[in-house]
DNA sequence: GATCGCCCCGACAACGCTGTCAAGATGACA
DNA sequence: TGTCATCTTGACAGCGTTGTCGGGGCGATC
């Protein structure tokens, strides 16, 4: 029955415990911490009294004796989207084997939300940062690391700083996906993607360019959009596209999220040219045709990211650590319509 | 320059920055809050000291002496799920209205997870918690909801306690979708839920039977199926249902993973009977046929929880308040193939 | 010139916990 | 009986911050 609430309001300490159990304060954080040196009749005493009073003790407190916060932040996009969500349960994870808690936040792709954010992980004292950066200069977490704070960047590097990244091999993987509708015999592929501002959008592109300039493909103009990816933008981009007199016969979408508003764009007005798209998603397999895509593996990426993390708070040194995970393309029917089919 | 560490390790401290900037300590802490009565030109000695020190305020130590940890907690069964994501991302941005930032945890749907999550989150001296239960008994958290603590129950109610629940209304939303299907001249329907000892999984269970009976429809019973989805089972189930002297015509699918895996498996195996799933899922309306679904808001059952949270915690008394979501019957063609089509 | 009030400023305690250290109790042994 | 080692226990300081309060400087007023 835990409702008699000492000294007026607010939580039972370890002090009333104490008071109540008639041991001292320290006798109590010993049985609490499962500390040696506590004679049995006591610590039942203590677990009694503790029992009665709905005494828990206070992470905050303990934490800031010890220096320790036993807790780590994650500063992504938005935590709503599939991708984002995967990789933070692969975060979330790795951070509960080690005993971690997780703070979570969604920049909304805005710099200035991601560096309050983070800040304000930081000034919780998160024993480490992973960050989806939205941001392009990260020098104000100089101080923090400094100071011992680990941060690892994920899907993009860091801006103007070193630090661990965990990235995505974008450009090949990309060349592969254009690759791939180049050899199933289209000529004219356009390409959907995000603002040329943010920094995979701009690798995906090169990608793109690469695998067409190779194959002696030319672009034109009206074949490329990038943009945040919307509805209304990609309705018009695709009529940019398939209308005019050399209508591309294939698409190419450089996220998720332009795949798939690309694709809803094309139920509507009846149009049938190849797609194939960066990053994969569920239900891909069942669509008619079933989607071509080039697949990241976003829980590994968080994984990976997280025990880069874990490592560098176990106290590993060294330079700052760049690794790139490696795409994978999945066939699946999309991309080998012929043209003009 | 933060490159000069006082007093060894660690980050620097008011006290730090007051011998820096030749001041006391409590004219630093009056500067880093803003408050009157700090001569300017002392304000921004303290200010440049900060600056060159690095200075950012330990906020667990202010939580400590203040109270308030300006914090909430989310429980739920997978971040990683794109359902619970959508919720937790509307939680999130009525936590950040509030200033507060949030923890997350991902129970999946064990009750000690639940209940080692919750705890852990209350030792941080979270001021409010939101839970999608696994567990059954939430007596655990009284000690903590009679020391102030704010909680709100999302999707199931809470156990064995009085509790704020933002829930949905699932025997009419599974009612009016296994309606859709009568209405459109099924009789045999089949159900595959989630395992019975789910709560919204037996309410929906109890909305097909309560439909069935209203129509004067029997149940036979190797049309129902209640166990966690999973491929394997997914496939024996339908096999049963659609193989047999009176194989069903339709499906009804308790939730979006159900829905999912059915969908494939049908695939898989060329059959086509009409299917309506409980949850809407992204690209339900690109998949031939499109798929009609009772959907429920994910992220408008998170805003009404984290609303109803911060009202609590704004001082709001009265009893535990349970509010119902209605659901909605999305007509997207798959309800209505014709028995045998 | 004495008194008052206002504005700055800093010393100090406290938030709830843990690390350090020393004191008291107990039993073994010479 | 005295000494020593061992075990148990508690007093105390301090983690980094904020709330309280009182002191000193200064101009205004009588």
């Amino acid at each position: 029955m835990p409702s008699q609430l000492p000294r007026g309001r607010g939580r039972p300490t370890m002090k009333d415990v104490a008071a109540h159990a008639g041991v001292a304060l320290k006798t109590v954080s010993r049985v609490v911490n499962d500390e040696p040196g506590v004679a049995p009749d006591k610590a039942a005493r203590v677990r009694t009294s503790i029992e009665e009073l709905g005494f828990r003790r206070n992470d905050g407190a303990r934490l800031l004796r010890t220096g320790q916060t036993a807790s780590v932040g994650l500063v992504l996009e938005d935590i709503g989207d599939p991708f984002y969500s995967a990789l933070s349960r692969a975060v979330e994870d790795v951070a509960h084997q080690h005993g971690s808690l997780l703070f979570t936040g969604s920049s909304d792709e805005r710099p200035g939300r991601e560096q309050q954010l983070s800040l304000a992980f930081c000034a919780r004292r998160v024993d480490g940062l992973i960050i989806i950066p939205a941001a392009s200069d990260h020098r104000y977490l100089l101080p923090e690391m400094d100071a011992g704070m680990a941060a690892v960047f994920v899907d993009r590097p860091a801006g103007m700083i070193e630090a661990d990244a965990v990235l995505t091999d974008n450009i090949t993987g990309a060349r592969s996906g254009v690759a791939h509708l180049i050899s199933a015999g289209h000529r004219r592929i356009g390409y959907i993607g995000d603002a040329a501002g943010i920094y995979t959008a701009r690798l995906r592109y090169r990608g793109y360019l690469d695998s067409m300039t190779e194959a002696g493909l030319p672009v034109s103009e009206p074949w490329v959009v990038q943009a945040p990816p919307e509805p209304a933008g990609i309705a018009r981009a695709l009529a940019g596209m398939l209308g005019g007199p050399a209508p591309v016969t294939a698409v190419f979408c450089g996220n998720n999220r332009a795949t798939v508003l690309t694709l809803r764009e094309l139920a509507r007005a009846g149009a049938r040219p190849a797609v194939v798209g960066f990053d994969d998603f569920e239900l891909a397999d069942l669509l008619t045709p079933a989607i071509t895509v080039v697949a990241q593996d976003p829980a590994q990426m968080g994984r990976v990211a997280a025990e880069l993390l874990f490592r560098r708070l176990a106290g590993e040194h060294g330079p700052a650590r760049r690794v790139e995970l490696p795409t994978q393309l999945i066939v699946r029917g999309s991309g080998e319509i012929p043209p003009g089919g």
